[in-house]
DNA sequence: AGGTCGACCTGGCAGC
DNA sequence: TGCTGCCAGGTCGACC
C-alpha cells in the first residue's frame, strides 16, 4: 500500500530524525527480508555506520551512510519503518539500535518488503528501469505525450507501471483517474491533448495533496511515528464500490484490470467524454 | 515485443 | 464455534 505519498512521509519525517545518527547494533528476526545481502555480511556491512540522509526514488528509500554504501528500503505491501523508542511487535523483522537509544525498526506482517546494502547505486535494477518522478520537469506534458502514444495498453495499467512514472500504485492511479475524469479503460494512446493536460495536472495534484495529509492508511500503512495517514479521509473513489460518487452521485464501479481492482464512476470518467473538467 | 498473470506472504473476513 | 478459501496489492519473472 505504501505508494509515493506514503514513501514521502516516512521519508521527510525519517530525514529530519535520522541523519548523524549511527547505528550500533542490528537484530535481523527474519532474514528472508534481506533482498540481496546474507545476514552476517548485512550486519558487518551496515554496523557502526552513519546515516547521512534518506531519500525516496518511487517507492523505495534510499538511505546513505557517511562512509559509503547505501541501505535500500522497499515497504511494498505492509511493510513499516518506525523510528522511536524500543517496541518490538510480532511484525518486527529486523531492529536497528541508534547511537541516540532509540531504534528504527522495519515491520512486515507479510514479508513481501526488502531491505538491503548496497556499495552503489548505479547497478542498481529498480533504479535502473523506473520511470521519472511526478514532481520532477522530466514529467511534463510534452514528455507525457510521447510517452502515452508508444502504449496501447489500459491507462489505469500503464500509470502503475514504475517504468512509466515512478511511485504510482492501484489507490492512487484510480484517484488520479477519477480526478482527471478519464475512464481507467480508455487506452494509452487514445487520450487527447486536453485529456493529457488533465493527466498531467491530476496526478501531480492529487500526490501532492496525498503528501500534505500523510498519506492513505487502508490497513497497514503508517508513518514513522507509527500514525496513519489522513488522506483516507478525502479518498473519493478507491474501495467505494457501490457508494455514490462525491460528484455526481452515480454509483461507483469496481472492474478488475490486469489482476488489480479498480474503481470509478462510469459517469463522470465516460470514454467519450468530451470536456474533462480541470480546476 | 507487448501485455497479462501467478508467485511471493499473512491476516481478516465471509460463508458454511 | 471453527474451518475453508478468498482477497488485499508491489514487483518480478514466466508465459502467451
Amino acid at each position: 500500500m505504501p505508494e509515493l505519498p506514503e514513501v514521502e512521509t516516512i521519508r521527510l519525517d525519517l530525514q529530519k530524525s535520522l541523519p548523524g545518527l549511527h547505528i550500533t547494533d542490528i537484530k535481523i528476526v527474519d532474514q528472508r527480508i534481506l533482498k540481496t545481502n546474507a545476514p552476517l555480511s548485512f550486519i558487518k556491512q551496515i554496523k557502526h555506520k552513519t546515516f547521512d540522509a534518506v531519500i525516496r526514488r518511487g517507492k523505495m528509500l534510499i538511505i546513505p551512510f557517511k562512509e559509503g554504501g547505501f541501505l535500500l528500503v522497499h515497504l511494498k505491501m505492509t511493510g513499516q519503518l518506525i523510528y522511536g523508542e524500543k517496541l518490538t511487535l510480532k511484525e518486527t523483522k529486523i531492529v536497528f539500535c541508534l547511537s541516540n537509544g532509540k531504534y528504527l525498526n522495519y515491520n512486515d506482517q507479510r514479508l513481501f518488503g526488502r531491505l538491503s546494502f548496497v556499495p552503489q547505486l548505479q547497478e542498481e535494477p529498480f533504479l535502473k528501469m523506473i520511470g521519472p518522478e511526478p514532481f520532477t520537469d522530466d514529467f511534463n506534458h510534452g514528455w507525457l505525450s510521447v510517452q502515452l502514444k508508444k502504449r496501447r495498453i489500459p491507462i489505469k495499467t500503464l500509470l502503475m507501471d514504475q517504468h512509466f512514472i515512478a511511485g504510482i500504485g492501484n489507490i492512487y492511479a484510480s484517484e488520479i483517474l477519477f480526478d482527471a475524469k478519464i475512464s481507467p479503460k480508455k487506452k494509452s494512446d487514445r487520450l487527447s491533448r486536453s485529456e493529457i493536460n488533465a493527466l498531467h495536472q491530476a496526478t501531480i495534484r492529487v500526490l501532492k495533496e496525498a503528501i500534505r495529509f500523510r498519506g492513505t492508511s487502508m490497513r497497514n500503512y503508517r508513518d514513522s511515528n507509527g500514525e496513519k495517514g489522513s488522506f483516507i479521509n478525502r479518498i473519493k473513489v478507491y474501495n467505494k464500490e457501490n457508494k455514490p460518487c462525491p460528484v455526481c452521485s452515480f454509483e461507483i464501479k469496481r472492474i478488475v484490470q490486469a489482476g488489480r481492482s479498480t474503481f470509478y464512476c462510469q459517469r463522470c470518467q465516460q470514454i467519450h467524454a468530451k470536456t474533462a473538467k480541470y480546476i
